[in-house]
DNA sequence: GGTCACTCATATCCGCAGGGTATCAATCGG
DNA sequence: CCGATTGATACCCTGCGGATATGAGTGACC
């Protein structure tokens, strides 16, 4: 009947994701052995087997499942309170605003000079991270709200829109697709990058061995040939290349970007914050 | 740099909640020192004061405030994981329904009949508690939906409007307000219950020292004349009683019955029963 | 204003939970 | 059939978290 604690959920998480004690184990920086005990005792406490374990195969059960899924949450949850906690406690808090570099549609400058001039007003505080790393910093608490473009795993985020722009396809101007006026995504199979595509689920868990990266490292690799990729048409205004051909694809959606929070905020000065964005964006529309 | 402990923020939450560290270690059943070094440990850890104390008094910070909120969340995301899992466990896990006894509106039976026949259907486990009980329940996962009246603390959860229906004062029938035939809110002020009363807050933390009681001893507390109460229509049809009279009330707003769950919930089960109950309650009016 | 009661902090001790190492046991590939 | 792999068991030991005793600051009251 003893409560659950952290550490167990976070020794279950990596055991579940890992599904391999001895990978597991290395990734929370500890021995095997106490790790198998850590989760039998976990199993015993609960009174419910959460993996099927041979010694060549570890399987989650559906009771495992389950826990995954909420142990993420929670972990989550104690993340968000620990950091909300330490940004509290600063002499002057920061509104922590996660972002994509270069990904703001040039709307950044405006909303922050206009957030500025709000009752509500902290400084505020710019949390560089590439794709996908937004949604979970606001899940845990690193950020307090966020601008990313659609879609994107919002489970415990609620969103408003701020601006929709079409995407065209950017690839090397020596490529054969360049030379094409009229594209669909048809013609791109197996060239997209993993994420980023419009092909993607919510879930932007970063494919083993992907390289993250940033705007000017990408627009390289177009240039190189490396890859193809579509970008917002604000990216494609900001930054022209002669080594880069902007090409619209027919059946490729607009991208919308969202100013996002966490659903249970009720900080006045995130509310302050999207009111300003939602203001912002719609002047300049 | 270490991770907060669920032991840390249960034992923060109590300090902050009773503002006395006697009490409060009192009520985590230890003594007061280990809770002190526990909490000046947490606020190293954090490198945050979260209270303010002197030997005559312990008052929360802002950090502390912030953390007192997140914490409660956190704890409630723990505890739902473990009681969630438990469930899952189970060789037939149930769907858990909570609501307050004889407060159905008569739609239970239609609904768990309905259910029963759904594809997604599983056993359904009543969990009977009082008013206020059944957010909570939802939030720590001890159970999967519920049955509530409108207002109540929804932070963190889903709900759809199943039934609406006007209340009645409910008096003893020798009370001089069974004597009048119109009455208002303001003929009642000072007789209300703390809770159950429409000036409550959502926030339903049930007042010190007042008991819960089931409809038969409130009803029987009416009846002597020791409180008086709103009760929705569908109550007083169900159960009539010489000794009580039942009055409308001009200015009394409707209730309203919603089928609840938490938010994040993506459980086939939890969804077939809203369809299901939204079903039968749309058929019954 | 001195004393008492109250309450939070400090000092010190102790048991055990939780981690490490060594080893066993089961299973699959060749 | 043997070896490699991998999870489980056995055992030890350190440090964390709890208890008790005591100190120290502060408001209340005579």
């Amino acid at each position: 009947m003893s409560d659950l604690e952290v550490r167990q959920l976070r020794y279950f998480v990596a055991v579940a994701e890992e599904l391999h004690f001895g990978r597991a184990a290395d990734r929370l920086g500890m021995a095997q052995p106490p790790l198998s005990r850590a989760i039998r005792d976990l199993e015993r406490q609960l009174g419910v087997t959460l993996l099927e374990r041979t010694t060549r195969n570890v399987a989650l059960t559906a009771a495992g499942e389950a826990l995954l899924c909420d142990a993420r949450t929670a972990l989550d949850a104690v993340s968000a309170a620990e950091h909300r906690a330490r940004n509290a406690g600063r002499p002057r808090p920061a509104l922590r605003l996660a972002l994509k570099a270069d990904y703001d549609a040039g709307l950044l400058p405006g909303i922050l000079a206009a957030f500025a001039r709000e009752e509500a007003a902290l400084p505020v505080e710019l949390l560089m991270g590439n794709r996908g790393e937004q949604a979970p910093a606001l899940r845990d608490g690193r950020a307090d709200v966020a601008l990313v473009w659609q879609p994107f795993d919002d489970r415990g985020i609620d969103t408003v829109p701020l601006h929709t722009e079409s995407r065209f396809l950017a690839v090397a101007a020596t490529d054969p697709l360049a030379d094409k006026d009229s594209l669909y995504l048809a013609d791109l199979s197996g060239r997209l990058l993993p994420y980023g595509s419009p092909a993607e689920e919510g879930n932007s868990s970063p494919p083993a061995g992907a390289m993250l990266f940033d705007l000017p490292q990408l627009l390289n690799l177009i240039e190189l040939g490396e890859v193809v990729w579509f970008a917002p048409e604000s990216v494609v205004r900001r930054h022209p290349r002669p080594g880069i051909a902007y090409r619209p694809v027919h059946d490729l959606t607009p991208s919308t970007m969202v100013v996002a929070w966490p659903r249970e905020s009720r900080s006045p000065a995130v509310a302050a914050f999207v009111r300003t964005a939602v203001a912002v964006a719609g002047a300049a529309s």
